[in-house]
RNA sequence: GUCCCCGUAGCUCAAUGGAUAGAGCAGAGGUUUCCUAAACCUCCGAUGUAGGUUCGAUUCCUAUCGGGGAUACCA
């Protein structure tokens, strides 16, 4: 509807003599103001030297004017060839049937309000088209035929890259999250997306590690029995006491530094415990991925990168790209308006920057043509990214297809996070912690719930699997609600929050509707009886109604917090409703119910958070 | 030193240059014979500072203060 407006609003102005502007549409806050609303008078003041408000009666009196050739023509058309023509008329067809009024207000604002009839009959959409409602995916079995997928792209996005031999803590639980609803949102406007993961498996860190794990005797008896949790945090022990060698102890640093070469070198002394405990972490890894809903389509290794890497940069040397600094290949940034950094050190050994060249070269051939990759990766890398992103438009690999979508750190309110010290949150232990709350919470309720009235049995199993879905959802709506590069200030009590603006309020009001139209027990016709609606109910469907396009708008600026704000007001809104009026026994509102359920659905979906039946 | 991000209510966060700066938590008060009270309603409460740009600035520019990050051989 927006772009429809848009281009309505181009044609009227063109008729006024006004070109070469695009019309601003955006989306009401507050209903008030109608659905949408345009600035478009104040910004023509200067060039049509009119007061805005008498700019914005001129253009609603050329919406209404519009109207009345509509209707001619359909008359016209009535009569006899109603073929083709996707002309003007079609499309302010299409815009118009839709609009109550058109108000101009104040300082020139011009409001357009949709109409009960629009607004309704967008709820038999959502009950048709279910979870292809607001997407254009073509993956979706309901995608309505005939609908538009604009300008569909191929693009790669690069996430959760975890290094091997290190913890999972939270920020990396926070780039998951990120990256996955990217991913969704991207999918959603019909792009093919293929989901990639650049895991650090080779570097000082790791030697680092193995070094701790050799400084303890009897080690093989004290791994070979423990579970793949136990696995993991023992490798966080040994990394954090392997940092602490390094850094104090001369001799320490020296094995280190020779444990790190012959990992590279595949040395038979070493190399068996490096693959056997990188295995570890990958397992580990795959396990979380899994628990929180992600999957990918290529993991990417460092140790894939090295060799690859040198050949690139060497090359890039010879073609006079690179050059020799100190005994290092290195970019000269100043040439480029970049910072100069380091691809081959002065050992002749690739740093993260060679490697990178190597990745880049991979993710672009690899998948056929792709139209953009885009890395979820931390604030600290955004000179990395500009350096080789430079290099590899010089190189001609690649010219503004990459991107470095930030996200900001999750630092801790109280206390510093660092895996050196052995002081970290872990992912897993958030999302434990989370669910041994929610468990409680649930079933305290649901004992004063008996206390009252009978209600549904619910085995301990059911409740488990609730407490799950609902402490990923608390989880991942902690993080995803707050703008992609801001740093999150964490505090387990004050980020992971169940009621209020939180995952489990989404979830629960999700459940509410379910169970509202379980015992009300007739399947909601997908007509409206009555397209009247009183205020609570407005307020909701026109919410449903902008869905659409709130979707697109959090895809187009890589948003995820636009649309958990969206979610939240559309919940919010629900239970207003549901406050005020009773639902059970009135059509419209069964209607609606079941629409705002569908709605809520499929935009968890789109941050990764699965719905439950009951809460 | 230079570059980047951030500074909004007691706390955590919103607001493509727009209308009365929104929420949640915390605090005060209220809502249950009725569909899930993890809910709903009311109240209390904020743009670091100083200039500038313009019809209009939390948003853009300059300066300044404060926090974080980056700034060549880690990843």
């Amino acid at each position: 509807m927006k772009n429809e407006l848009k281009e309505l609003l181009k044609k009227i102005l063109s008729d006024m003599g006004v070109t070469g502007i695009d019309p601003e549409v955006t989306l009401s806050d507050n209903d008030v103001f109608g659905e949408y609303t345009t600035n478009i008078a104040m910004k023509l003041v200067k060039i049509l030297k009119k007061s805005p408000m008498e700019i914005g009666l001129e253009v609603k009196k050329r919406i209404t004017n519009y109207e009345l050739r509509i209707m001619n023509d359909e008359q016209d058309q009535n009569t006899g060839q109603r073929d083709q023509k996707i002309s003007r008329e079609s499309i302010g067809n299409r815009v118009l049937q839709d609009i109550e009024s058109v108000n101009v207000v104040k300082p020139g604002f011009i409001n357009i309000k949709i109409s009960a009839l629009g607004l309704s009959s967008r709820l038999s959409r959502v009950l048709n088209e279910k979870e292809a409602y607001g997407t254009v995916n073509p993956k979706s079995p309901a995608l309505p035929a005939g609908r538009q997928i604009p300008n569909p792209k191929k693009i790669l996005v690069e996430f959760a890259h975890p290094n091997t031999h290190k913890a999972f803590h939270i920020g990396h639980l926070r780039n998951i999250t990120t990256g996955e609803t990217i991913v969704r949102l991207l999918e959603s406007q019909g792009n093919t997306i293929v989901r990639a993961n650049y895991q650090g498996d080779v570097g000082m860190h790791i030697a680092k590690c193995l070094y701790g794990i050799l400084q303890i005797p009897n080690l093989k008896s004290q791994i070979s029995k423990k579970t793949i949790q136990e696995k993991v945090e023992f490798l966080g022990k040994a990394y954090a006491a392997g940092s602490k060698a390094f850094e104090e102890d001369a001799n320490a640093k020296k094995e280190i530094i020779e444990i790190n070469k012959q990992i590279y070198e595949k040395n038979t002394k070493i190399y068996p415990l490096y693959q056997e405990t990188r295995q570890w972490s990958l397992e580990y890894f795959d396990a979380i991925y899994k628990r929180v809903g992600s999957h990918f389509d290529r993991l990417y290794f460092e140790s894939e990168m090295y060799e690859k890497g040198v050949v690139m940069v060497n090359d890039g040397l010879k073609k006079g790209i690179f050059s020799i600094s100190d005994g290092a290949i290195v970019l000269d940034g100043k040439k480029h308006g970049v910072d100069t950094r380091v691809f081959v050190n002065s050992l002749g050994l690739p740093t993260y920057e060679g490697k990178e060249l190597a990745l880049a070269a991979l993710e672009l051939t690899d998948h056929g043509t792709l139209d953009r990759i885009v890395h979820v990766v931390g604030p600290e890398q955004a000179s990395f990214f500009k350096t080789t992103f430079k290099a590899e438009e010089l190189l001609g690999m690649q010219k503004d297809q990459q991107m470095h979508l930030v996200y900001g750190w999750v630092k801790l309110k109280k206390g510093k996070m660092s895996s050196r010290l052995g002081n970290v949150v872990l992912g897993e232990w958030v999302l434990d912690e989370a669910k041994k709350k929610i468990y409680d919470i649930l079933q305290t309720s649901k004992t004063k719930d008996k206390e009252k009235h009978q209600s549904d049995e619910i085995d301990k199993a059911t409740y488990q699997d609730i407490a799950e879905k609902a402490a990923i959802a608390a989880v991942k709506y902690a993080f995803l609600k707050v703008a992609t590069n801001q740093e999150i200030s964490f505090d387990f009590d004050e980020s992971i929050t169940f009621d209020g603006d939180s995952g489990p309020y989404l979830l629960y009001t999700c459940a509410r509707c379910k169970s509202v139209l379980r015992k009300a027990d007739t399947n909601p016709k997908s007509q409206i009886p009555n397209p009247k609606l009183n205020l609570e109910e407005h307020a909701v469907v026109r919410l449903i109604y902008i869905f659409p396009e709130v979707v697109t708008e959090a895809a187009g600026s890589y948003s995820p917090n636009i649309l958990c704000r969206y979610l939240f007001q559309l919940a919010q809104a629900f239970n207003l409703m549901y406050a005020k009026h009773k639902i059970a026994d009135d059509e419209n509102r069964l209607i609606i119910t079941a629409a705002t359920a569908q709605t809520l659905k499929n935009g968890l979906y789109l941050l990764g958070i699965e719905t439950v039946e009951r809460m």
